[in-house]
This record gives C-alpha cells, structure tokens and sequence, in this order.
DNA sequence: GTTCCGCATGAATCGATAG
DNA sequence: ACTATCGATTCATGCGGAA
C-alpha cells in the first residue's frame, strides 16, 4: 500500500488553484455550479456572466494540468422561458481560445432523471461530460473501463465495479486466475461515448453533484495509481472520496466552510481504517 | 381515406425553397449533409464555410414554417486531428440570431454504433437531434409517443410502436377495448430527450440518414393527419416515405437527380398500392 | 435471510400570482 | 412590463418495514 495524500482545501478555485504548481495534475474532473443553479449554496451565478466567472478558473486548471492530462467538466444548460440557454455553448468556444483542445463530448444518460411534465418538452435526462486536453498526446487507459458485453449494451453500468473487482483478483492469481482473465477479456468490449448512470444520493444529508460512478470512470480512463486528480468544485466530496479509494493522490477545493469540513472528516476516517486494516494483515 | 400529396422536387434547397407558399409547413425534419462528410455525393461543405452555407436555407424554412410548427435537425460534429469541430455549436448560435427559438436538444442514441477503435477516443454513439421554433406556443401531441413504463428505460424502443397499434385498436373498439386502453394508459409514462433507436440501413445504395423510426417519431410529436411535413435535404427519401405512410401531406428536396428519381419512384409505386387497396375495400 | 410493497426524494420547468 | 416566489406536475430509485 502506498501513501496516498488527498488534500481538501477551503477557498475560491480562482485563488487556491494559484498555489498549486504547474504540471502537477493527471486528470481534473469537477462539476461546478451550474448558471442559475443552486442559489442556495453558491450564490448562483448567471448565464450572461458564466463564460467570465469561469475562465479564470480554467486558466489556472490550464496551468496545473500535466501535458498528458485530461479535464472533465460535467455541465448542463437548463430551460427557461421554452428555450435551451447557450452558455454551455459559449463556453466550449471560450475555452478553445483560451488554448484547450475539445476532445470529445461524452453523454450522461441519466436514467432516472427529474419527474415533471409540461406542454412544451419532456423531461430532461442527459448532462454533457466535455472532454478538453493541453495535447492531443493525453494519457488514455482504455482497457480500464473495458466492460461485459451484455451489461454495456442493457445500460446497466452499475456492476461494472463488481465484475471489475474479480477481474484483478483472478489478474494478479496463478494460471487458474489467468484463465479466467482470458476468458473474461474475450466476453468484454470497449464502451462509448454514452454513460449511463442513475442519479444516487448516498449521503442522505447532503446532494451528490455527481454519483460515484461517474469520478470512478473517468479515474480509471484517464489515470494510474499514485496519480494526482483534482476538483476544484468539490461540493459533497465524491471526487476526493473516490480517489482516496481508488488509490490516487487528489486535491479537492470548495468555498463552503460546512462542506469541505465534512469531507476532511470523511476522508480522515477513512484514512485511520486503512491504517488500523493494516495493522491487521501485517 | 384522405388525399395524401406527397411531392418530391429537384434542385438546390436554397433556390426551390422560394416556391413554397409562407406558413405552409407544420414539421421540417432533415438531416442535412454533415461537414466534410458524403464528399462523392454532396461535394462536401468544409466546416469554416458550413454555417455560411446553412444560413440561406434556414432563412427560406424559417419563412415556410408556420408560426406553430416545428423545425428538427439531426446533426453531428466529426472529429478531425484529435479534436471535435465546433460548427455545429456555432450553427446554434447562428440560427438564434436569425430568428430561431432553440428550445431543445434531444440525443439520438444509437446503440449499434459504428465500430472501430483509436487510441484517443473511443466509439461515437450519439448525434445531436436539435428542436427549432418559430414561437413559444408551438403544436406538440405527447399522448402520441407514451411508452411502456420501463421499457424506455430498458431502451427498448422497438416495442413502441407495436404497443401503439395495440392501444389504437382497442380505443376504436367496443366497452371492452377500452378496458384494455385504460390499463394500458397506466402502465404508460411519457418519454424524455434521450431517444434510442438503431441504426438501419435499409438502402443498400446510398448513403444513411436517419432510420425510420426517428422522423416517425417527430411526426407523431409534432404534426397531425394531413399536416405538411418537409424535408429539405431528403437524400434517401425515408422522411418521404414515412410521411407517405403516416398520412401526412409532405415535400422532399434533393439536389442529386439520382435520389430523386429513386424517392419519386418508391412513392408512385405506395401510392397506386393505396389505390388498388381501397378499390378492394369499397 | 429473501422478496415485496409503500414512500420520500431529486442540478426540472412552466404558469400563475404577487410585489 | 419585469422580477421573485410558489404550486403542480411526474417517475426511477433506494430505503425501511412487513410478510
């Protein structure tokens, strides 16, 4: 077991992210307020103003992101007034002048998406997942989120992390495991570019920006073990509490006091389990 | 049985769109010649010129449409050097400027997508399905696309339509039928902007635009029986054909005489099929 | 220990009502 | 006229209690 660190820190992306060092991070994954969302929380910034707020941000993640690294920003634009806003839009386009490269644009599928029912739509049951990179060289580990043919193709992504599991133990068995691993490599396919996962909240007190899957998906795409991810959204903490499992070092920061305060507890107690854990095996 | 016209004409979009009458049109459904795609049959437009080049045609459907109706458009961005192209979301903003209400994006997933693998992105298994408008009080019949409880989630849409011929037997039937169409209501949800179909070739010879199954289901959305339905860019003729079949009036446009000969002579032919059916009715 | 049913809960959106 | 707030609508999911 190595030593992971996963740092949380409390203040604005936009001043913290200065004091991280340039070319440091392998995979950024964040889903920052949305415009108009979360008025509560965030204050709530306006569609008109967005693509402003957000650049300065991004500038500084341009910074700290390795060469090889990726940048997943989930986002969503909503209705309001019978038309679709174009923020989201304008900032793809801000971003690639500000020297990103637009990958690719992943699907989240989610299932089960708000209730509601009104004259002029339906309900609205997919999020963008925007891929941008510094090169077109970026470290991609494809065969990590490899997945069974048949759950890929019923949408059930659910128990790709269960599959998984067996997968590396019977990987790092004897020639029995190895056999396994054979075969279960011919029954696995490459996924797409469309994510299906459902909307969970696991904290009961507290909303999930994104369920775990989601994080869990883009780490193993796009990092190894002992690789530095960052949120600079952090919100409830899913991203650092999945990379601390995951084994990644991660950097998570938000601007909520009660927030980044329940999240340095979780991680800690997680911490002390892995430690007590090994006593234990040693 | 109503009289159905169903006309296809020759020509540049841009120039034959002027002899349509204003307000004449409920539906306009295309999926127009994507950017540096289709060079052998279309020529190819680059994606600097592609919004210049749409911005004609959408001004003349812009006026065709009537105020009520509703303007649909399957496109999707390739990706070339490693990154997206962002056309398309210029296009967006372009046809906004002109006078269109963007009020939705859907995504079509295609769930047998192309296949292939590179080293920097994987499967591309969706496209854009983008809903215009002319005003905020548009025509849309949600009853005429209910699916089954959990079956769109499951992503079986195939059923869809089976299911509708059942409930529109019973609705025309006796107390009994209603019964059924009763229960059937029930277990029946409105569906969300995610929709899945399967990619189908059904003509051999030329170049695939959508299947079937996705201007079907903007037709039911969108328009009743002897509604006008257009197709600016009718390439294989299935919104044509579909259109034809539904009971509505409808207009198909091509620039390849090819194509036109090919839709013109599959309509002829369903057309005295019609004929010679109803003599044996009557 | 299973299976099943009931219930609360969401990054929603529109129309109406109130200031 | 323009903004702010509220109620109504709706369905996949996970939980808890019950059989």
């Amino acid at each position: 077991m190595h030593n992971i660190t996963t740092k949380i820190l409390l203040g604005d992306s936009r001043e913290v992210l200065k004091e991280i060092d340039d070319n440091l991070i392998d995979l950024i994954v964040t889903s920052p307020p949305y415009a108009d969302r979360r008025k509560n929380t965030y204050g709530g910034i306006s569609t008109e103003k967005y693509v402003e707020w957000f650049l300065p941000v991004s500038e500084q993640l341009l910074r700290v992101l390795k060469p090889t690294g990726t940048f997943i920003l989930n986002i969503k634009e909503k209705a309001e007034n019978g038309e679709r806003s174009t923020y989201v839009l304008e900032l793809i386009l801000a971003l690639r002048k500000q020297g990103w490269l637009w990958t690719e644009e992943f699907i989240w599928h989610k299932k089960n998406s708000y209730p509601g029912k009104w004259p002029n739509r339906f309900r609205d049951s997919w999020e963008r997942v925007l891929q941008f990179n510094k090169a077109r060289d970026f470290n991609m580990y494809q065969e990590a989120v490899m997945v069974p043919v048949g759950d890929w193709a019923n949408g059930r992504l659910k128990n790709l992390s269960e599959t998984d599991k067996i997968r590396d133990n019977s990987k790092s068995g004897s020639g029995f495991g190895k056999n396994i691993s054979n075969w279960l490599k011919r029954s696995m396919v490459y996924p797409n570019n469309v994510l299906q996962f459902a909307t969970v909240c696991n904290n009961k007190n507290h909303s999930a920006t994104f369920p775990e899957e989601l994080p869990e998906w883009f780490i193993k795409l796009f990092t190894q073990p002992n690789d530095w991810v960052l949120d600079p959204f952090l919100g409830s903490g899913t991203t650092s509490e999945v990379s601390q499992r995951m084994g990644r070092n991660s950097i998570g920061i938000d601007i909520i006091p009660e927030y980044v305060e329940m999240v340095k507890e979780k991680v800690a107690q997680k911490e002390s389990s892995i430690f007590s854990h090994n006593k234990i095996a040693v």
